[in-house]
DNA sequence: GGAAATTCATTCGTATGCAAATGATATCAA
DNA sequence: TTGATATCATTTGCATACGAATGAATTTCC
């Protein structure tokens, strides 16, 4: 082989791995679709609460009455966006606000009355939601996919 | 066991049954928290840009001219949502447009030489992006995974 | 005690993401 | 041909999502 030869080669696998790179195949990418699909999944159950409302209403149940902050930590949301959608829960009135009476820059939430019935009654819908969301894998697969998406997240 | 044991035991099964909902352990919080992991990631590594609309830049790499509604098909977002991206791309500069000769409704997407630039130089990014969130896991690991997410997405 | 750092909440701006409604164009079918 | 359908794009409205800036209150630490 001839020195043109092997530069010639050295362009082309270069070219090629230039073109190699498949968007669809990308990790991020499928991440997103996923969700999408889940996210598609559980409006078809759930019509009048999205995710991260049900997720709110859900985690306060576990937790009783705690801060707006520390909520967002427990089910993952940022302080702004957390605000967003407490104020929406209290204006429909699932959740209901008080001020922390020893430390005031605490804004406390907790479940009303109406508030935990909602989610005592939802709680079913959101175990099929799970499993229609698992359905495309065995139950063995379920246990695989779980643990490393886990891991990942 | 009386009757009424039996009934006692119904009751406590069914409670345990409510409490037993734990949210962090549901795909659907998950997924969302690792779609979440893999955005700061990509931020990380790419500030300029979104994901969505690095998508865009290439699939758009991929196929070359498109309708906008076909692009959308192709990265998985619907049509008003790929209306903002490629606004966004199109006030850069880094995609232009034009209209359909034949068919009067489609409006075609290209990227401009400093959009092919920009993708091309953001391709190594977005493999490392890619290698980054999938770095808690081995590479068997990430090989079974990608196929369950697959299946999932 | 008091300055510095931290925490909690809010606000603003920007960017998805999607349902629903609308208008323009194209296709299909009777 | 024309009337019904379907497709493409746009617009509006609502709901995350997050960076950055701000202000109030608390904690830390010298």
């Amino acid at each position: 082989m001839s020195g043109e030869d092997n530069l010639l080669k050295l362009v082309e696998v270069e070219e090629a791995d230039d073109h190699d790179y498949r968007l669809q195949e990308q990790v991020g990418f499928i991440l997103r679709k996923a969700h999408q699909r889940h996210v598609s999944i559980f409006a078809a159950h759930i019509a009048d609460l999205t995710p991260p409302q049900f997720a709110a209403l859900a985690k306060l149940r576990d937790v009783g009455e705690t801060s707006q902050n520390q909520l967002g930590t427990l089910i993952a949301m940022d302080a702004a966006t957390v605000k967003g959608v407490i104020d929406r829960l209290k204006a429909r009135g699932l959740v209901e606000l008080s001020k922390h009476e020893v430390d005031k820059r605490r804004l406390l939430v907790n479940l009303t009355a109406e508030g935990r019935d909602a989610i005592d009654r939802l709680i079913p819908l959101a175990r099929e939601i799970t499993r229609e969301t698992l359905a495309p894998l065995s139950a063995k697969e379920i246990a695989i996919f779980m643990k490393l998406l886990a891991k990942l997240a």
